[in-house]
RNA sequence: CGGGAUGUAGCGCAGUUGGUAGCGCACCACGUUCGGGACGUGGGGGCCGCUGGUUCGAGUCCAGUCAUCCCGACCA
């Protein structure tokens, strides 16, 4: 008994957060390890979450003028390594196609890689594509009236990384990324930081996970940016994440390949860039802001699935009681376009179908029985509580129209309540390692603005400054690990 | 690339001093069940990671190799 309670239930997070993250990535069916090092299968269930990401981010992209191309995944080794700071931040994760043909070896029986077809230039897969999409742009823009150039592309990028982690690092991983193009590096800045508010919007209001907007340091820059910002958001144990990012490039790769545009006067002048993104990262960062240990906690705005009815029957006639009862409740709540499942499987029974929908985070659960259609009612359970209601059928999908907005605002409301309890501020270099070890979180502390300082932290600590906050209040301090004169506080953590 | 561990059924694992390949879940069939992960009976499923060695005999011992996971260095 016991070895199927643990082969079935969700890790309890006090034991072990990676494990408990990981057991619910993978007992809810969101993903799976795949047999290619480092590389993840996105299953259905998943991969609808992501779509609905997509489907509402996209809108939010057109909504703000933008348009989506599609750019080549292989990017020819010389583009790659025209941005000096880009190269270096990338050159040691990057995949190397060098050959373009196989063929059989006759005395080993196997497939080998044919050494005549050996490429003139290798191609880099692309780990991001500034340096292809700067090298089209040259060709695409020549005057003011070219510009603002706007597109985002939805593509797949791969990153050698050492050490993986479903969603949250993976060696290919799905996202979008913008490349604008502008006139002045004002337009720019205000596009970078229209992008960064429309990732915030999406990240609070569709995910209900809160987030803190900032800046990067220059250690922390994206390679190749003037400015970097950022949305930083905090999990349940205690670590950051960083949800998205948006570049202010300025004119690095405008002069990196040569961009230039022709301005009212006729003088020649290279453009202003950004660029921003975010990845299936975001699928993490749902799991571990809202999850419990029954398994995955999804808002209704993104949860494929918004209500699940699941009949409680004996036999056929039952059965068609049932459905009959809660039929006219299906319609209604699809005209309010509200994503509801009858749930009528004869293979499994109720007990497994209400963990099973709990596993997979389905916000709104109703379940029917001959017991409840003789009261003229039905029972409500709501995921991020697990409360059950009892409510007259005639009420219930005013109720649960109600209680998905409900449910989306709590599971907001209960991630900021955790995020502002795990900001502390800290005034000394021995509080400030207590509270990291002890609490977690985010420290709001001073730092004397040096990379030296911000370096030797990291390697003490391995809290690395998450952002400067944007409007952060300026006031004089002293350096929490320095002591030398501080102008601001900033926010430090250990980060995913 | 360093340190640690693991490769046995779809999944999770056991397998003793070397002697016929096992358990739980899942799967298939039938029956009874159905208000919180049902039960009974029967059944199917294996290149024991791979290669070589020792041995009458290797899942087990030895050598090599490959892969994966965890902890570091790198990162969204």
């Amino acid at each position: 008994m016991s070895q199927v309670l643990t082969n079935k239930a969700i890790t309890p997070r006090s034991k072990d957060y990676s494990q408990w993250y990981n057991d619910i990535v993978l007992k809810a069916g969101l993903a799976d390890y795949s047999d290619v090092r480092g590389c993840m299968i996105i299953k259905p269930y998943g991969y609808t979450i992501w779509e609905k990401m997509q489907q509402t981010l996209d809108k939010m992209f057109k909504d703000t003028g933008h348009v989506n191309a599609y750019f080549p995944l292989f990017i020819p080794k010389s583009f790659f390594s025209k941005e000096a700071s880009h190269v270096e931040g990338f050159a040691k994760e990057c995949a190397v196609v060098t050959h373009y043909r196989l063929k059989y070896d006759e005395t080993n029986k196997e497939i080998v890689v044919d050494e005549e077809a050996k490429l003139e230039e290798e191609l880099i897969v692309r780990p991001t594509s500034e340096t292809i999409i700067w090298n089209t742009y040259r060709n695409w823009i020549q005057s003011y009236r070219d510009l603002p150039l706007l597109i985002n592309q939805w593509a797949n990028v791969v990153r050698w990384e050492m050490r993986t982690r479903l969603f949250l690092r993976t060696a290919e991983f799905l996202w979008q990324e913008g490349h604008t193009a502008h006139a002045t590096a004002q337009e720019a800045i205000e596009e970078a930081e229209r992008m960064l508010n429309v990732y915030a919007d999406f990240a609070e209001n569709t995910l209900a996970i809160p987030v803190i907007k900032g800046i990067k340091t220059p250690n922390e820059r994206f390679a190749g940016a003037v400015e970097t910002y950022c949305i930083e958001a905090l999990m349940q144990d205690g670590k950051a994440l960083q949800a998205g990012t948006s570049h202010f490039l300025g004119q690095n790769f405008a002069k990196a390949f040569d961009v230039k545009f022709a301005n009212k006067n006729g003088e020649l002048e290279y453009v202003w860039a950004t660029s921003w993104g975010v990845s299936t990262r975001l699928m993490g960062a749902l799991v571990m802001s809202h999850s419990d240990d029954l398994g995955l906690v999804l808002p209704p705005r993104i949860a494929p699935l918004q209500v699940v009815i699941v009949p409680i029957y004996k036999g056929i006639e039952e059965m068609e009681e049932i459905k009959k009862s809660v039929d006219i409740i299906v319609t209604q709540l699809k005209q309010n376009n509200i994503s509801v499942k009858f749930d009528d499987d004869d293979k499994q029974r109720p007990g497994w179908k209400f963990a099973q929908y709990e596993m997979q985070g389905v916000p709104v659960r109703m379940a029917v029985g001959k017991r409840d259609l003789q009261n003229h009612q039905i029972e409500i359970a709501r995921r991020d509580t697990l409360e059950k209601q009892t409510i007259s059928l005639d009420n219930a999908v005013e109720y649960v129209l109600n209680l998905l907005q409900e449910i989306q605002k709590n599971l907001f409301t209960k991630a900021k309540r955790r995020l502002d309890n795990y900001i502390t501020r800290v005034d000394n270099w021995n509080e400030f390692k207590e509270v990291l070890d002890q609490k977690g979180g985010f420290i709001y502390a001073h730092w004397d603005g040096t990379s030296e300082t911000e370096e030797r932290i990291k390697e003490e600590t391995k809290a690395t400054i998450r952002c400067i906050p944007l409007d952060n209040p300026q006031e004089e301090g002293k350096c929490i690990y320095s002591g030398q004169p501080s102008k601001q506080r900033v926010l430090f953590a250990r980060a995913y």
